[in-house]
DNA sequence: CTCGAATATTGACAAACTTCGATGGAGTGC
DNA sequence: GCACTCCATCGAAGTTTGTCAATATTCGAG
């Protein structure tokens, strides 16, 4: 991994504000939990998480999934995908049916990581 | 304020799974959260954030954000505009200058909505 | 009052996103 | 094999988003 070294910024933009002393967040990390962010960041798919960590074993096939959202079946797969691929929820396939998981501790780590940036 | 009732799901789509025994997170609330969300999903805006955070008093002034993330100084005032609208700064003028103040609880309330939301 | 500096707003455009209908693939049961 | 069910993928339409250049606004200096 390359680390990417941010330009120390000039102060010559006048005397306005306190120079930041080092950079907060470097851009690659942004990115990354930017895109984290965004998996979650539709009500859709808040509620698809939200049914599913309520589920039995955290655990729903997407025949359950389809109904409370309102949504067409492509659209709810979609939908899953997404949460998938940003590393929230497995897919585990049971003859016809695709059971959805709740990943144990990815939503507590996003919290996590939020209330680091806070407290910076 | 009007109180949305979900209708009550019918358990006709065959018993291929456990039931949903409650809707986890009604519509209402998915929305609400998602708006806050989506104004943090972003690389720039997650680093406009971060630098606020990590400034003295946790405030900074535009001119200390516009070269940091390289971009036009338009577009790092609507993103500012985005994170005030959504609750995570606030803005106050001295002179010519702008202020941006992190919202004290703002991103730790977030961070535990997502708890919350990962223990039920 | 006029000039310059710091921000906000507007208008425009390309890229990304959400959604659907149609189609395809895999598994089950007759 | 054939039909049927569940789910994923594809292609397309409409909307939203991120970005900039140009312009407007507000404030301090002279």
């Amino acid at each position: 991994m390359s680390t990417t070294l941010l330009p120390v910024i000039q102060p010559d933009a006048a005397a306005c504000c306190t120079p930041l002393t080092s950079e907060a967040m470097d851009a690659e990390r942004a990115e990354a939990l930017a895109r984290k962010l965004k998996a979650l960041a539709d009500p859709t798919r808040l509620r698809l998480v939200s049914i599913v960590a309520a589920s039995e074993g955290t655990e729903a096939c997407v025949c359950d999934l389809t109904e409370p959202v309102g949504l067409s079946q492509p659209t709810v797969s979609h939908h899953l995908k997404i949460l998938m691929d940003a590393g929230f929820l497995t897919r585990s396939k049971r003859g016809t049916w695709a059971y959805y998981k709740l990943v144990p501790g990815a939503l507590g780590q996003l919290s996590q990581l939020l209330d680091v940036t806070a407290s910076r």
